[in-house]
DNA sequence: TGTAAATTTGTAATCGATTACAAATTTACG
DNA sequence: CGTAAATTTGTAATCGATTACAAATTTACA
């Protein structure tokens, strides 16, 4: 394949010519890009953007770690393409739950330069060697830790699960059962405790009791309706930690011979595209998927070109979230 | 940060050994060894990779071009995933539907060398100009079309759909609907003569007024319900060409107040995940998404590394489906 | 111990672009 | 036309690794 001496050669002008002629083209004159389009075309060369990358020190990628699984996932993913797209950088996509191990080599790409920047979708375990002082070109996404090694985009799971749950509070609901998320995940944390808060302001004791774990996957919801089903007293309400969850417990306490919402509310989180289409349509909260995706990539564009104000890059970014409330909830009888 | 020359000096040897001891550590010293881990450790050495991509001509990366839209293809590129961790590619992924213009940039990256391969889920419009000398490393991947150009990794979309069809007919249903998917989709028309084929064995006329244009959308299939509910004589089964339009069809024919399966047995094509928890269940063929992945990409590698028969490797690789009978078809009274 | 064979090491060329700097050319204008 | 300024061009260094080849060292064994 050709290279860029041999264009320059047939051309009968230098290497140099030849390479701004892409990066500079006003600066060659009208007779030598003449040459040097005639001389492309003839050999139909393309330019080694290996050996531009590598000169330039620039992989123009960035990777983004999500676990497949979610759904919800694919329109965050779409917001960021969207912004990659404009600004230039192709996206590498890798689902770390498919290869824990592989988790530290993901990372190390930033230093080996394949990447020039990561959105991951959990908090990093180990932290920055020097927090706080130097930023890694990391945002985190959906999820969020007080004293966050990176910037964050994400929502305020407390406020949202809250938002819901009192919700649940106003149809007169006063056992709620809570279907956890994975453990690792803060988010599960935050809106536990969005839950718990709800709880308390209406004066409703937290019982452990109500809480199953779950891992966010349709199966786990399957299970947990089971559970819910058989518990003495059963509750009347379950929030689920996201709308998968709440999809399969739905299918699960119908199967127990329950129906929703009449005998028991379900609420999810995500709002994923089949919330609307599954039976009973899911009453959840909206997160603005594709917006968290676009505005993840803007701020990881600005990490990388060095726009950002050191002070308040690693304070959380929160999008809003919205109550949607469809068919799966109806107040207690 | 420090390069391979610095760790040389550092240790004490050439940088050849520094290199060598990555590549083939085997053939270093013990004492060299030890000596070139204490000047990395020290430094806190990572190679350079694109360095290293850029003198080897190699990306270790290949291109996935999804329409992320559909959520079957989550479980494909999961598959595609799990060959390329193992054999040490990263995967590039890009919708082409959300920049139909930038598809020729994406092809051009096999040129430009940033990636070695190209996952495509549609046929390529622009043939090769040596069509079936020269390969191209590209794999088409759930689309197929006679004369492809490029290694095909599908299903047989004609048989499948025969398939689907056959059982409604063999339910009794003589009107039977038929709502396509995008057109220039090549399993889109491959379909739909599998959907007349099982017609004609019936002796059923073939009729155009049965058949809807979608676009594999939730929504178009919510439209096309309106459109068969107003039909005379009115369908009683429709064939969607995916899962996603059976799902939005039987949300819009509820709306019309018809229920499914009783007045209209619908089935759909992939069974993505909701399809079991939707209202009622759908009837649907299901494809082996992980297998078209992982089947894809082992075919791709064999492509980058020459490891392949020219003889056969044009020839369509077909997986197998199953018919997956659910709660959205019955027997028609 | 001496010599050949095997192993280990280092030197230096190489990959294909970019780009600083100097040189050559063109343009502007009194 | 002559000179200065502006524009265009080419030379050659550079990025950080890999690797062919030769040289040095170690090992094996009579």
């Amino acid at each position: 394949m050709a290279n860029i001496k041999e264009v320059a050669s047939l051309a009968g002008v230098s290497v140099a010519t030849v390479s701004r002629y892409f990066s500079a083209p006003e600066k060659v004159s009208k007779k030598n890009t003449d040459k040097v389009i005639k001389a492309i075309e003839q050999l139909n060369y393309k330019p080694n953007l290996l050996a531009r990358n590598f000169t330039q020190s620039r992989s123009y990628s960035i990777l983004v770690m999500a676990p497949l699984a979610n759904p919800f996932l694919l329109d965050v993913i779409q917001g960021i393409q969207e912004i990659a797209r404009i600004k230039g950088y192709t996206v590498l996509l890798v689902d770390p739950l498919e290869a824990p191990d592989d988790e530290n080599k993901y990372y190390s790409m930033l230093e080996t330069r394949l990447v020039e920047g990561i959105i991951d979708f959990k908090v990093q375990k180990r932290l920055n060697k020097k927090h706080g002082t130097r930023i890694d070109n990391i945002v985190t996404l959906c999820d969020y830790v007080e004293n966050n090694p990176s910037p964050v985009v994400t929502v305020d799971d407390v406020k949202a699960a809250e938002k819901l749950v009192d919700y649940l509070v106003s149809l007169g609901h006063r056992h709620i059962g809570c279907l956890t998320g994975l453990d690792f995940i803060h988010a599960t944390h935050h809106r536990k405790l969005g839950y718990q808060n709800a709880l308390q302001k209406a004066g409703l004791p937290l019982s452990n009791k109500l809480m199953i774990n779950g891992d966010f996957s349709v199966t786990s919801g399957l299970n947990a309706a089971k559970e819910y089903a058989d518990m003495q007293p059963r509750p009347t309400a379950i929030f689920c930690m996201n709308d998968k969850m709440a999809i399969g417990i739905i299918q699960g306490l119908k199967a127990e011979g329950l129906r929703v919402p009449e005998d028991i509310s379900v609420v999810g989180f995500d709002d994923i595209e089949f919330a609307k289409y599954c039976d009973p349509p899911l009453t959840t909260i909206r997160q603005p998927a594709k917006e968290l995706g676009s505005s993840a990539m803007k701020l990881l564009c600005n990490l990388i070109e060095g726009k950002f104000d050191p002070e308040t890059v690693l304070r959380p970014y929160f999008l809003p979230t919205d109550l949607i409330v469809r068919g799966s909830t109806c107040a207690v009888k």
